[in-house]
DNA sequence: CTAGTTCTGTACTGATCTGTAAAGAAAGAG
DNA sequence: CTCTTTCTTTACAGATCAGTACAGAACTAG
């Protein structure tokens, strides 16, 4: 019943997400977090008691918004493979569009060793293996209409393409050729 | 012709680079790095310079060692598929033997977007494009003997296989399921 | 020996780090 | 109105940060 809040926890969290985002744990101070969110030190302490948690805050909605919407993708309709040969371009574009480079939070959480304590690691965890099964269950639906050969388990298959998925974004960190990105969709389609 | 050093350069170029691995370039600080490796601030400043100068030699320590023993062990007698195989066999060995979950240095470096200068950018470019070039060529020799199909360009399959090479070490970061990863090894080297 | 050079160890810089304490402002309850 | 609660702001705490200054040690040249 206290003095209302002056700001709103989602945008504020959504303000700390991009700066965790572009720079990493380690390397983003709480000052950082204070100029981008628009808070003072005691509110944000107040309201998130600690970068970390601010931190975790951050990881989940980057699970609710941005990889939940790459699940979505996977939902629309078009052949499995037309579908799963979206999911890499539109990565693609978006690597490619970000001026920051800053590739896939989740991903970038789950190589940045500092920070990385077990409510972390649980949080990416699960964006990982939601991904898995999103891709398992369309496998499944390409080998039950004979769009996909049945003759490995969707599961293997399903993990092959997530591994290449995520090379994917670990090469768009490193190079700007096109090419040689399109070249990895290519490979990984055809090895459905 | 004065004093000499009373340490090795290269062992102390060993010792930041595990530092470096174990934490990343932002969490280890000048006093990790003079406790790892044995020197006092004013030494190591007058050896190497600066923290990132020594960041940027750990990474060429890393190339020269670790990534080279992955090349050289594509190099071994075998058929393609099967040296293909043990790379990443051996990757899981290794990631899953490490107690600290380190990863791939270079992989950490490309990720971690602090301590990213063009210097660092370089030379984590030249391992991947080193990896590249030489699962290409390796690539080559297989559809030259017939091993592999050859309706595929070889540099494709190769990035394929890149792509799905670094996949696996960041899933190796996350999961401890060992078979999930063998089943991105199958995947990967049923799509050659 | 002395002079010159490079290395080592320590002390120190000023900045920045995460987090907290405390005082006052803004609301509702009675 | 007053009391209680919660938020905001500011100032501050103590630690740590990367890097430097400097004195003395250890060597070679001559």
């Amino acid at each position: 019943m206290g003095r209302p809040r002056e700001f709103s926890d989602r945008a504020v969290v959504d303000a700390a997400m991009e700066v965790f985002w572009e720079k990493g744990y380690e390397a983003t101070s709480t000052q950082d977090l204070c100029e981008r969110t628009g808070l003072g030190r005691g509110s944000l302490y107040n309201a998130f008691g600690s970068k970390h948690r601010l931190y975790e805050e951050a990881i989940r909605r980057y699970a609710e918004t941005k990889a939940e919407a790459q699940l979505a993708m996977l939902a629309e309709p078009g052949s499995v493979r037309a579908r799963l040969r979206d999911l890499m371009l539109g990565v693609i574009d978006a690597d490619m569009a970000d001026p920051g480079r800053r590739g896939c939070l989740a991903l970038n959480a789950a190589t940045e060793s500092s920070g990385r304590t077990e409510a972390v690691a649980g949080l990416v965890r699960r964006q990982f293996t939601d991904l898995e099964q999103a891709l398992q269950r369309l496998v499944e639906i390409g080998q039950s209409t004979g769009e996909l050969s049945s003759d490995r388990p969707p599961r293997q298959v399903a993990r092959a393409f997530q591994s290449a998925y995520y090379g994917l974004r670990v090469l768009a960190k490193v190079t700007g050729d096109r090419d040689a990105l399109l070249d990895v969709v290519d490979g990984a389609v055809a090895a459905l």
